[in-house]
DNA sequence: AGACTGACGGTCT
DNA sequence: GAGACCGCCAGTC
């Protein structure tokens, strides 16, 4: 099982309504420190996985990370997140007090 | 084998 | 609070 299988594996377990850090995500995966590692391998998921609810991993700031390279996928997060009831403040945040996944 | 890439996190100014 | 900078490392070519 390579360390992507891994992150996808802890990325299902995040439960509806919910969002997770990068940071979780990766010490969920024993690759603890190394988030830039879940950002890559995220990166590849919406290249065509689809039962992986990548939405639902933002950054430690609880701000969707938006890039060119996604060509659009970012402001398809949002949405995704707002339909689960997920709240964007007026400057793109997510109240992670609130919405964060307490599952570790 | 070596170089490059990448959706981050934390610290410092 | 916002920007700049550095360190992390697995996977791909």
């Amino acid at each position: 099982m390579s360390s992507y299988e891994k992150i996808y594996a802890v990325v299902r377990k995040i439960p509806y309504g919910k969002v997770a850090t990068y940071g979780q995500v990766a010490e969920l995966s024993g690759l603890a420190g190394k988030a830039r590692v879940v950002g890559y391998a995220l990166f590849r998921v919406d290249l065509g996985i689809t039962d992986v609810p990548w939405h639902r991993v933002v950054n430690y700031k609880g701000e969707i990370s938006y890039s060119p390279l996604r060509n659009g996928a970012d402001k398809t997060q949002r949405v995704l997140l707002e339909e689960e009831g997920i709240e964007f403040n007026d400057k793109g945040k997510i109240n992670l007090h609130k919405y964060l996944w307490r599952g570790i």
